[in-house]
DNA sequence: CGGCATCCAACCGGATACTG
DNA sequence: CAGTATCCGGTTGGATGCCG
């Protein structure tokens, strides 16, 4: 049974992510993209950001990949970005309601792996030590 | 110096996906990765599937990129192989329990985006007609 | 500060061929 | 059927330089 809004079971929704061409599959990998978790997680965290703000939260990230994700959530309407005229620039990066939405579940996913880790890294061993041997 | 990964509000786990070198970077994006959810998907939806019937139920997958996928899914312990020797040979992929509790939180996702494409693509059309028409 | 343009290396991933 | 091995083209993504 459901308890929430979404069913567990096939559906007859007019978009489906199995489907090759379907739309809701570029979405899906803009917010579970390498980078695109991470930002909509550091944005959920935080409220809002500003560009290199959002850039030292997140490890590692380069100035064109951070640029391109966040264009990338700007135009599915996630991120909301507002620049100010002013002088050195500011520009705020704040989630939408709909990006809310979505981070929320991301970042459910986000914390249960990371308090996994510990049974992830067990697994991985077992693995190693059986098949990795070659 | 040292990137020293302050939390900014949530526990004082010892992973952190947003730090460069946490293990469970590497293990969300599996979970996450273009095929990875997608796996992990159609395994929740259907309990056992063979190699083949994943593969086709993955529009647009190979079988070079789904065998990959599966072995970095059974290596973190998400999923389970069970190989049965005989002619031809049959093997089962389904999900073991930490999978389950991975993918119902993706599912979860999956199903929300799905849910609000609608929504997504005129805000794609939103945006393109402000700044795409260059 | 907050970007975009360009160059270039790395690797991702598809097609194909082959094996048990 | 369920893969592995190899090739190789396209994309990803980092580094650098420039601009408002």
């Amino acid at each position: 049974m459901d308890t929430t809004q979404e069913r567990s079971e096939a559906q007859d929704l007019p978009y489906n992510v199995f489907a090759k061409a379907c739309p809701s599959r570029g979405t899906l990998e803009h917010v579970t993209g390498r980078w695109g978790a991470l930002a909509l997680g550091a944005l959920h965290e935080h409220g809002s950001l500003r560009f290199n703000e959002l850039r030292r939260r997140i490890d590692g990230v380069s100035e064109k990949m951070l640029s391109q994700t966040l264009h990338a959530l700007e135009r599915d309407g996630l991120v909301h970005r507002e620049a100010q005229p002013t002088n050195p620039p500011r520009v705020d990066y704040e989630l939408t309601t709909l990006g809310r939405e979505v981070a929320e579940r991301l970042i459910g996913l986000i914390h249960f792996v990371e308090g996994r880790m510990d049974d992830v890294l067990t697994a991985r061993e077992r693995y190693d030590a059986t098949r990795g041997a070659r």
